[in-house]
DNA sequence: CACCTTTATAGTCAAGGTGACTATTAAGGA
DNA sequence: TCCTTAATAGTCACCTTGACTATAAAGGTG
């Protein structure tokens, strides 16, 4: 329970720190990327590590994932507060971080394909990196994006989360190369289409039928998110498999 | 990130607490039930709360879940070893605790009917509680319950989870009375029957086709839980609602 | 400017899963 | 012995889905 025995000494043992670690994900190119920031210093010095930071003593640990999140993309607080941000699960292993017991609150943040961050300060050394094809990233950074991409692909199934990867008005091309995206599998167009149209909610026409030009093919219909979040029944990955 | 400042000293200030939470739940009578404890001080004190304790320095949360699991319950180490133990999520919010400030990493275990708590020390304060039936809690366990509640009626639509809630043999009807108690609705027999058994891995015959005689009607045969984990496809509610 | 490639969109058809039911079996209780 | 209760067997129509085929409308190429 949340109790802290009679004549707790906060002070009295060495405390723990508190601290959120971000996996934020986009859709670029047909690859799933990831946001990721360079150590300076030991340990893992020069290791890549998922953003993050510690949370201040006045605030929750999600109003330090969107202020993290804000300083590491270089994306306005109000920009970033329309993301879909998520707690994942926290990792608390004592031994996680070599220097002092560190628990650490995980959340998953989908954006649209965005420009490389550009902010000054903590966005300096962040960089986007393909999913797919990442080294061995610092502490156990590595667990906590594979438990990430786990979580966003079984969200896919059941929400109308993928949606959130899309930037405001999105062709249905797009959003199902979202699907395959974080799936890695390929999904039929047409019956991907009848599903996403059929689900009441999932998205909506733009007004006026507007059309997306200067592709390759016959121009798409644009549309928006709509107001449904779950998905019933599911679109379910083929031979698929949760976590 | 998970990366102290060069020179942060770990007593400079004021610390967090870590603490667990835990959401014991029971399928007792057709009617779900939550473990609780009284609270013997201020703040809080004389209304129940969930089961819980701090982190140890040297412990990571799932074990202190575990370790609190166990004295609450009276419950040996090696038994409660095999009992479902998920992690739900975290909460952090800055005044949740009026005292100090505690982030507590919040855990549901399922449990089969058990007889009341017995042991000595902590658990003499904990008594099962009906989930449908109870006043204010104390702290945000309201909230943490309702969320707890939430996410295992979810489980229950696509994994295996339910067997969880059973003893180690069990009928057709009372999984199906999990399922009913859980989501509070009533389920078709034969539709239910037909799901759970061609779904492979979700339950296994106990071999020589014993029967649990001493009921109403004709006797029932009995089942053992399977090696699967995952149901594909899911078993969703009627009208089903996730979260 | 025909023609080809590419992508979007429309539609068909069969298989499988599910919801709603009916029927039968086998126990205990009056 | 009959009635009630619960387990089990089986039926049938509907809906969703996976696998396909066909058509429309753009850009690119000779």
């Amino acid at each position: 329970m949340s109790t802290a025995p009679e004549g707790y000494d906060p002070h009295a043992f060495e405390p723990f720190a508190v601290t959120v670690d971000l996996a934020v994900f986009t859709v670029r190119g047909g690859r799933l990327h990831v946001l990721l920031v360079e150590r300076g210093e030991d340990p893992y010095k020069g290791h890549w590590a998922l953003p993050g930071g510690f949370v201040l003593p006045r605030e929750s640990a999600e109003s330090a994932a969107r202020r993290e999140l804000a300083e590491e993309t270089g994306l306005t607080e109000s920009t970033v507060s329309a993301l879909h941000l998520e707690q994942l699960r926290t990792y608390s292993d004592p031994d996680r971080d070599p220097r002092m017991r560190v628990v650490s609150v995980a959340y998953a943040a989908l954006v649209p394909d965005l420009p490389e961050p550009r902010g000054g300060g903590d966005a300096a050394h962040a960089r986007w990196w393909d999913a797919g094809a990442l080294g061995a990233l610092a502490f156990d950074h590595d667990r906590i994006l594979a438990d990430a991409h786990d979580r966003i692909g079984a969200k896919l199934e059941y929400t109308c989360l993928a949606t959130a990867f899309c930037p405001s008005e999105f062709t249905l091309g797009e959003l199902q190369q979202v699907y395959e995206t974080v799936w890695g599998v390929e999904l039929d167009r047409p019956n991907f289409r009848r599903k996403v149209l059929t689900t009441p909610g999932f998205v909506q026409a733009v007004e006026g039928s507007p059309r997306r030009t200067g592709g390759r093919g016959k121009p798409a219909a644009l549309y928006r998110a709509g107001a449904a979040t779950a998905l019933h029944p599911p679109l379910l990955r083929p031979e698929g498999r949760s976590t």
